[in-house]
RNA sequence: GGUCCUUUAGUCUAUCGGUAGAACACCUCGUUUACACCGAGGAAGGGGAGGUUCGACUCCUCCAAGGACCACCA
């Protein structure tokens, strides 16, 4: 079983359209997919995490249908920095309309090679259940929930320091800033107030121009003299008042804080509290406008102030030191605030009711709520849905700038771009003017559940059965969609969610910036996709795991194994006609109870996503009972035994072989299609094994072990077991082969236990004779 | 500084408080009517200090190391 002949199976697949969500069945499963960011090629932590999803919704599928849509998202900023790259251009540099129409032509071509990697990978999505963040459906969708929230009075536009990146040229929100640690030069320069040195210590010396204020704490004894007073800003020499305030700290710098307009998210919450008006001296492109430093960007600026400073005497000391600064996660580019106007969702006041909702929901693994709570809990702004960008979902609103009224699109003209559609003032009757900005890409994809749900005309509403994601975007995305159902409908979007981790590459995040990545579409030619979600189903949920191609080695051998014990029972299943036989051999019966047995483990797991412990159950029983107990037991009743004895094991054999590949076919899809459709699909009529159904045990295991037939049969099976492998250990110290011929001697009570199976025990360990005594085995 | 996770054999990873179980690597042997991508057997393990308990890898406290997220970042 190599790549090729997976990639036959995922054609066949498709031909058929095995995945195609069938609604008719009863308590459909309802996924609410993560849309893959479309950036040219699958990376090994979606393989790792969407395997993980995977098993999961082709578990559910066999037992009750499911809804599984796919999506790509595909607007927002990551999409515009990708057709940059591709495309070699800059958005800012040319037309609007221009730049869109290169990233839709753009996407087109890329877009079904991306998705072929989901495939190749077997991810069972119903690709027909499609959607994109930026087709015209998902655009009237997001439009309206938009204009839902405005009337609800939810969302505000606001002139106000904004978080503002100057290499995008946008505001963007609290989660997509990141830390970046960074050398800087600690600089404490000569303020003057009333003749004398007020010393003030800052790395951001080229903001001295923004300056407006300047705070010592009110115990602080040192600086009492200046308090009330002006000082007088070096190099630019206008007035400041100085000012108490808690927020200084003493033990900072020279205990002395500057405030600029806007240096800090502190500096925006000083500056509004004491209600001073800001100077604003940065462009948005991060440039200064201020006389002598202008068109200058802030490091450069930073350094021409510096020397500036350093030539007039205004530098009291200065220190290299390193120090941490927030940057955006898209492009690394140290953040600025810059006050523009924006859109905003009102969540701050909702924080309480966040919470509650994220406490209904079932978190897998449960302590994944407490991160999203710390997120919740620890919000300052609201959620900025704005962004200056081009190619992103249009804000369907028109300003009027003579009257100040804000007109909204109607449901009916969705979706709109309020640039290309004129609108006349209701009020006043002049032209109105559209729009501009555009909605962030969260604003978008916190929406998945209704978009996805509107594929089926609202068959499927929320709450979903599942979410399925990655820990990384807990703060965004999930947060996000519960915020979104509970603003609109008042409800949670999903009933559980899922939370994989991330594959790293010793005990590092793989990233290509490191140079430690690996790619899965390598892997699977290599190994094959059923080995690289082997691998992925080895970790227990939540947790990251390493990547380690002995791993891959692993899954390719069991995938080997299947294929060589399948051909094994059908080279033996000749006369063979499906039926159960009239009575069955005391040994098959045992070994078909502890199938059962691990039927039920393994159900219970992939109901509570456990699937790592679903595959180890599986693996073990198939490896160790059926291949290296089972088959050798009953070798002889099957080349040489006749009449019930050997259909009896046939029926095993088949019954247990089917079950096995059921219960790992939702990890290993295409080697167990294969087989299946090799050797079972004649009998089963079924189109796909993940079509069947899945495999069904007695009721109540955990009942039935009180059940003392059961206790005998199991009993006797471990006996058997641990018996064999005494006198293997034996043969094996006495340097025999396994199928010496030996004289047994077992003790009474065993050899009574063992009475019904002693012809198999006898086989399996070609004793010539068995008699009652002590432990011995005698080579002939 | 806060919240959370992790720490088990050489490596990687499991184990409702009751003799720690796999896999890879290692050692010894065997096998050719499913499989050398095999089979049998072996050696090898719980970060540190306390506590709860008849009994702790498992529960609690503290410490140490690593990681994630958040806050700070004049």
């Amino acid at each position: 079983m190599d790549f090729k002949q997976e990639k036959e199976i995922a054609e066949f697949w498709e031909k058929e359209k095995i995945y195609r969500t069938d609604f008719g069945k009863k308590g459909i499963f309802s996924i609410d997919t993560p849309p893959p960011t479309v950036s040219g090629k699958m990376h090994i932590g979606h393989a790792f995490s969407y395997s993980q999803q995977d098993f999961i919704a082709r578990f559910q599928r066999m037992k009750h249908g499911i809804f599984y849509p796919f999506g790509t998202d595909d607007n927002g900023l990551p999409t515009e920095r990708l057709i940059e790259k591709i495309n070699n251009v800059k958005s800012k540099k040319m037309s609007r309309k221009e730049f869109i129409e290169l990233c839709l032509k753009t996407l087109k071509k890329i877009t079904p090679d991306f998705i072929q990697d989901w495939k190749n990978l077997g991810i069972s999505a119903d690709y027909e259940m499609y959607y994109s963040t930026i087709d015209k459906k998902t655009q009237k969708i997001s439009q309206e929930f938009f204009i839902d929230l405005y009337m609800k009075k939810e969302i505000y536009k606001k002139e106000f320091p904004t978080i503002w990146c100057p290499e995008c040229q946008t505001s963007i929100a609290q989660a997509e800033l990141e830390d970046k640690e960074q050398a800087t030069l600690f600089s404490t320069l000569k303020f003057l107030c009333n003749n004398k040195e007020l010393l003030v210590a800052t790395t951001r010396p080229e903001l001295l121009g923004a300056c407006v204020a300047v705070f010592v704490n009110p115990k602080d004894k040192r600086y009492k003299w200046a308090v009330g007073k002006k000082a007088k800003v070096p190099l630019f020499n206008f007035e400041v008042p100085v000012f108490e305030d808690e927020s200084a700290e003493m033990e900072k710098g020279t205990g002395v804080l500057m405030v600029c307009s806007y240096g800090d998210k502190f500096d925006v919450d000083a500056i509004n509290r004491k209600k001073i008006s800001p100077k604003i001296i940065l462009n948005k492109d991060g440039t200064l406008k201020i006389k002598g430093y202008g068109g200058m960007k802030t490091k450069e600026a930073r350094k021409k102030i510096l020397e500036d400073l350093g030539n007039n005497e205004l530098i009291k000391e200065q220190k290299s030191i390193s120090n941490i600064v927030n940057v955006h996660d898209k492009c690394g580019t140290e953040i600025e605030f810059i006050p523009t106007e924006q859109w905003f969702i009102k969540i701050l006041d909702k924080k309480k009711q966040l919470i509650k909702q994220g406490e209904k929901i079932k978190w897998h693994p449960g302590y994944m709520f407490k991160r999203y709570k710390n997120w919740v809990e620890g919000l300052d702004w609201d959620w900025n849905i704005s962004r200056d960008r081009f190619f992103g979902i249009p804000i369907p609103v028109w300003h009027c700038k003579k009257c100040n009224e804000i007109i909204l699109a109607g449901k009916d003209e969705l979706p709109v771009d309020p640039l290309h559609t004129k609108k006349i003032c209701p009020k006043c009757k002049n032209i109105a003017e559209g729009e501009s900005k555009v909605l962030d890409t969260w604003a978008t994809s916190s929406l998945t559940p209704q978009i996805a749900g509107s594929l089926t005309k609202n068959k499927i509403k929320i709450p979903y059965s599942l979410r399925p994601q990655a820990h990384d975007i807990i703060r965004t995305w999930a947060f996000y969609t519960i915020t979104r159902s509970y603003l609109h409908e008042n409800e949670i979007p999903w009933k559980n969610i899922m939370i994989s981790g991330f594959a790293t590459l010793g005990g590092q995040k793989m990233s290509k910036s490191k140079g430690n990545v690996v790619a899965p579409q390598e892997v699977i030619e290599k190994y094959s996709a059923d080995s690289l979600r082997f691998w992925a189903a080895g970790s227990k949920l939540g947790e990251d795991m390493d990547y380690q191609e002995k791993d891959l080695v692993t899954g390719k051998k069991f995938v080997n194994k299947l294929e060589n014990a399948s051909k094994f029972v059908f080279m033996n299943m000749g006369g063979y006609n499906g039926k159960k036989p009239k009575k069955l051999e005391p040994l098959d019966k045992k070994f078909l109870i502890e199938l059962e047995r691990t039927i039920w483990l393994v159900t219970s797991y992939f109901e509570e996503y456990e699937y790592s412990r679903a595959k180890f159950n599986i693996e073990d029983f198939f490896w160790k009972f059926f291949c290296d107990y089972y088959l050798e037991i009953i070798k002889k009743r099957i080349y040489h035994g006749t009449g019930n004895k050997k259909l009896s094991a046939q029926y095993t054999l088949y019954r247990s072989l089917l079950t096995i590949l059921k219960l790992i076919a939702p990890i290993m899809p295409f080697i167990t299609e294969n087989i299946y459709q090799q050797y079972f699909k004649k009998n089963e009529k079924i189109k796909s094994i993940h079509l069947c159904e899945w495999p069904k045990y007695g009721k109540d295991w955990i009942k039935k072990w009180d059940d003392k037939k059961i206790i005998s049969h199991a009993n006797e099976l471990t006996l058997f077991i641990d018996l064999l492998t005494q006198i293997r250990a034996e043969k094996s110290k006495a340097q025999k082969p396994m199928n010496s011929e030996c004289i047994l001697t077992i003790n009474k009570i065993n050899y009574n236990d063992l009475k019904d199976v002693l012809e198999d025990f006898k086989n399996v360990t070609n004793a010539k004779e068995i008699k009652q005594g002590d432990f011995k085995v005698e080579f002939i």
